[in-house]
DNA sequence: TCTTGCCTTCTAATTAAATAGAAGGTATAA
DNA sequence: TTATACCTTCTATTTAATTAGAAGGCAAGA
């Protein structure tokens, strides 16, 4: 076996997929546009399009023929992709445990001083549904 | 630019590391033991060598001659290598905000149901140690 | 009508990751 | 002393990901 297939959108898919979740459908030359203004990364027209059609390919994409030129929309939803690579994450590398993987959030720099009030109650509710839920 | 070099271990070079965090220094031999029987990865011995030796060469494995081979050791911590993959996550995936990922978190069908209640005293603890430390 | 512009599909180059064989050294057991 | 067992380094193959040029179709403007 040589370099396996990647099992969910690599860093350029999803910097696209997250383009067409907050814009909605468009043509390749919306997305370029974007890519580069957006996201700092200046790409040749082709270029895009070739990844775009990959993946159309792999399923991440639909495209519509509209005129002269495809609009393409994201097939898959945010929710799902996000929570497929925070998945993997929480067994590959926290080996399955939530605790463990708050833990290292918690000591993350990114995470801001009242994020903490803000989680705490987030789990509270959450865990107060799954017992209403029972 | 062709593809870019991963700015955390890869898949193998993960599982590789978690076999030397748990068990401590060790020849190829040992390793490729391991995989063969923990992690269901059977590999040729030059396999394991290769992969370990570009490990080296990119500083997560230091390793010293002893007698007619070597012994490997990681040379990054679990802590900083977990926290490093979960904070580009968590700025790449979720855009940046830890609510939102914890909120995946939740929806996971791996965490278990009495991971709740740990998570919610985790966080109020940690909420206290933040607010004594200001 | 001819050219310019846009859009597509095809082809291609590069690099990392994953996997492994070949060649050759040294030490030990027979 | 010779063969066996290990171990190393070198070389090689394959595929995914990233990037982009070349060739060709059609439509609008000069």
């Amino acid at each position: 076996m040589a370099r396996p297939k990647s099992r969910f959108p690599t860093e350029l898919e999803l910097i696209i997929l997250k383009i067409l979740w907050k814009n909605g459908a468009m043509p390749v030359r919306g997305v370029r546009s974007l890519l580069e203004k957006e996201a700092n990364r200046p790409l040749a027209h082709t270029s895009v399009v070739t990844t775009m059609n990959t993946m159309v390919e792999k399923e991440y994409l639909s495209k519509v023929m509209h005129g002269n030129s495809y609009i393409f929309e994201s097939a898959v939803e945010e929710k799902e992709v996000s929570l497929g690579i925070l998945d993997d994450v929480l067994n590959r590398v926290f080996n399955g445990s939530a605790k463990s993987l708050v833990l290292s959030l918690l000591e993350s720099e990114s995470v801001s001083q009242d994020e903490y009030e803000k989680l705490e109650a987030l789990i509270r509710k959450e865990k107060e549904n799954e017992e209403k839920s029972r």
